[in-house]
DNA sequence: AATGAATGAGTCTTCATTCAT
DNA sequence: TATGAATGAAGACTCATTCAT
């Protein structure tokens, strides 16, 4: 059933969308504060009561966006956790399999990553969650008998949070490496560190 | 004789430290929109025009800031380099030397730290800087016979930046760890891994 | 249908163009820097930000003035050259014509004419262009074989624009002499001289 | 008899005139509100508050300059008038030599005039004074029989100013022509204007 | 669903001027 | 006579947000 009289093949959703991709992009490339409206809804071609009948207001829309990141990484660890936990057979590519999970959806998703992982106030959270995760993880694994135990679990956690942001801002948004290849890289770094003499021998 | 009871504020230098230290503090605290000069006028009881004697603006007031823990950090670096390279015997102690001078800086100066690694544009270049540093050593060690050379170094340094700024921001800063304890824990980490049982075999 | 009885102010250009009939009137009564946007939006009756959707900036509206004003004398300049060039028979009434042109359009516009004659920096330029196209007229004349050559025309260029500027201040925009007559008694002036002997003969 | 113990050879005198000079070039070259005290003072080698011992305020100061101008300018006009009075017998010589010593002082005090002529909103009073002495000069002639009744002398002697304000501005503070040179041209068009027939026959 | 027009509340910055010594 | 230090009072400009249609 066709919709007529819509005009220029706009209806509320789609400029609801549009605002939104621009603003994401936006976001990402100047902060929160350089954005301004004015901006967005000249880029989305709209005025700027438009972008108030959709969002109530700026600080509203861009939690949104940081909500919108938060949900598909916490729900990406959620599933990545069912995966594993089975076969406990090769942990070094349960542990890749996970950072590729990761690498991947911030690969696809780069102005969302780069407002929910750098630019909100809140990613500080966001990124205490994952370090706590992985801690909860590393525990766990030593209690199984995997790993060094001499590690305070916090710090090699943070570490990794460290890791995985340093090495999205540079390498994965500027597309200058792989998910994949950085993954490997990773995982190999905090198995072995870099003085890997077992692999020589 | 030396003059005392002189009354407050009424030496310019004072004035002028007393801006720039309260402004360090706001800056690391707020950001630097956030940041008003109508508040770190307040706070150092001076009114607006006081502000303007001493800095021709509040972003070169910031500029100063960052200049100082840009200028700081680059000294540091430079010296640590000297003073090594001398004895090549105990590679793990010249990195952990490096890293302590660098967290005990951080540690001592946490809010232009913050400032200089967190909030400043500039902190990207900053970083990138160490990143380079990082790297040529890197390369030169493994030239010399040291690391697996499996490794590619650009990765591994801006892995240890990654690390160096996520602990630097959730630990060192919140004094929840001493330098030197970082340090150890870091160097250990990159060297060897978590996985590093065999060596104990 | 008309729509009438809108609420005032809620059309734009009308709101432009308010502003910019005040600020010309502001701009003719107290110079530029008198000349605050506080006072201009308080008589028209708008807030600040008003004044900002309209205009750059104070200077870019006064800057708007001026250049309606230099364009509106250059166009006037320009079709009296054309209208001329064609009757040499009497050469009086040319000038006198071209006079007449300047001044009526002078005091129709008196507040521009304060502006981009008297007030604007760019007046320097302005008056330097008119005294050369009338030098370039009277080295026209003078090779025509009238007029006494003895002179020298910058210097009777630049007086006859002295004379302009000086009866338009203190005459024609007070109202105190019709444009027809001013004209008159400069070409008069510039003519024959004051010991106009001959005449009396 | 010799003060002793004076700082650096400045004493007050010279400190305000110092300061006054300065002063004075600034404003001619800059206009009265472009002219900031601290400019002021930085070229004269004093502090902010050494400018108010002298002087009780910038406009102050601006006025004295004025003043000066105006005084001197009065004393000059009346020096002229009784020196003429005399001989009737070369009337154009008269008018020649006023004239003379009016832009001989214009000559002498470039950024005097300036100020006083052309900077001040005073000027136009002091034109007008002008124009006034020169219109009864007129009159008087002509009710002995001299020139031309048939102009509004009104007109003429502000025409005469118009005149000597636009070469005074373009021609003689830019030193490009002579005080002399200017006198005998501008009486020389005053009183036989341009078409000089006359001289002709 | 959308807009033309307008604004409240700031925010930085400037400058003549004065206080205490 | 002179100054180091400070300020009162203002002015240009910005931006998220809303009103009336």
């Amino acid at each position: 059933m066709a919709r007529r009289g819509r005009k220029k093949g706009s209806n509320g959703e789609e400029s609801r969308l549009l605002l939104l991709t621009i603003a994401a992009e936006e976001f990402a490339k100047k902060g929160y504060q350089q954005t301004k409206v004015s901006d967005i809804v000249k880029q989305a071609k709209v005025t700027q009561p438009t972008f108030y009948i959709y969002f109530q207001s700026k600080e509203a829309l861009f939690q949104e966006l940081v909500d919108s990141f938060r949900t598909q990484l916490v729900n990406l660890v959620s599933k990545s956790r069912l995966e594993s936990g089975l076969d406990d057979a090769d942990l070094s590519n349960t542990i890749k399999s996970s950072l590729l999970n990761i690498f991947t959806f911030f690969a696809e998703n780069p102005y969302l990553t780069k407002i929910g992982f750098f630019i909100a106030q809140e990613a500080g959270d966001i990124k205490k969650g994952i370090a706590e995760g992985i801690k909860e993880n590393l525990d766990d694994e030593i209690s199984k008998g995997y790993f060094n135990s001499n590690f305070d679990t916090k710090i090699v956690a943070e570490s990794l949070v460290g890791v995985i942001e340093r090495l999205t801002l540079t390498k994965l948004l500027d597309r200058l490496i792989q998910p994949e290849n950085l993954a490997n890289q990773i995982v190999q770094l905090f198995l072995y560190g870099i003085e890997n003499k077992k692999r020589i021998e």
